[in-house]
DNA sequence: ATGGGTGCAAATCCTTTGCATCTGC
DNA sequence: GCAGATGCAAAGGATTTGCACCCAT
């Protein structure tokens, strides 16, 4: 894992950043190439992974339309509507034992690194339009 | 939604049932073709997400090598490994504060359906992996 | 006979890879 | 000049769709 970032690595995080609101890959590219238009899809799929794993950025495996990111890296919680996949961050800590968690993992023989809740339901929209 | 399965629905649902593991479409695909063996992908996949709609499987939303399906439907929650994305089921009920959680939810105006916990680690095979 | 269910193949979508070129140091 | 970074295009893999056919009712 080297140290420094190249300037097309540097734009891919700023965008991450601003962006904000957990975006694809796809909404990362389209976001940054107003400031480098030559980048391609490769790099930044490259430099996704590259940030995920320096921990710059977390992946949010969460199919549907693709991963997504997210420049906060802290632990935290997430909201998902079931029907359009949309994701929301929690900001408030839900409690929980984390005693109990690692003693779960354990009684699997896996060594716990990170948890995360997940609440599903559904969005305005998405009501709206079942209505 | 109808009501009734068709032959080849029961036999996928069935082979998820007794399969019990997470499995992805294709592992469903290739076992379900033991007793129905003229059966096509797309089938698997169209009633695969029929019987998620019908609150028969649960569809697990960890992209990596493709969506996985559990038979076992009730609220529960999973320990997923980082680095090969198996996942296991939680048997113990995690406690967390519903009232609080449906707070959140409606702070963000989401209807909440359900939760679950997920405990991110390392499992053995890939421990000894790293090593 | 009629409508839903199904197989097949083609089409999509997201992601990764190979490779030749380019860049920064 | 070199090693790593990059763009492009092609490859891959999972999933979906179009469509004609088949089957149960």
């Amino acid at each position: 894992m080297q140290t420094k970032l190249s300037t097309n690595a540097q734009a891919v995080f700023e965008t991450v950043q601003h962006l904000g609101n957990h975006p694809t890959a796809s909404e990362v590219y389209e976001a940054v190439r107003q400031s480098r238009p030559r980048i391609g899809m490769a790099t930044v799929y490259r430099t996704l992974h590259q940030l995920a794993e320096m921990g710059l950025v977390l992946e949010i495996d969460h199919s549907a339309e693709g991963c997504r990111y997210d420049a906060h890296t802290g632990r935290h919680d997430h909201i998902i509507c079931k029907s359009c996949g949309k994701l929301w961050d929690l900001s408030g800590e839900i409690p929980l034992q984390q005693i109990l968690l690692q003693r779960l993992a354990q009684e699997q023989g896996i060594e716990m690194l990170s948890h995360e809740v997940r609440i599903y339901g559904l969005c305005e929209t998405c009501r709206q339009a079942t209505k």
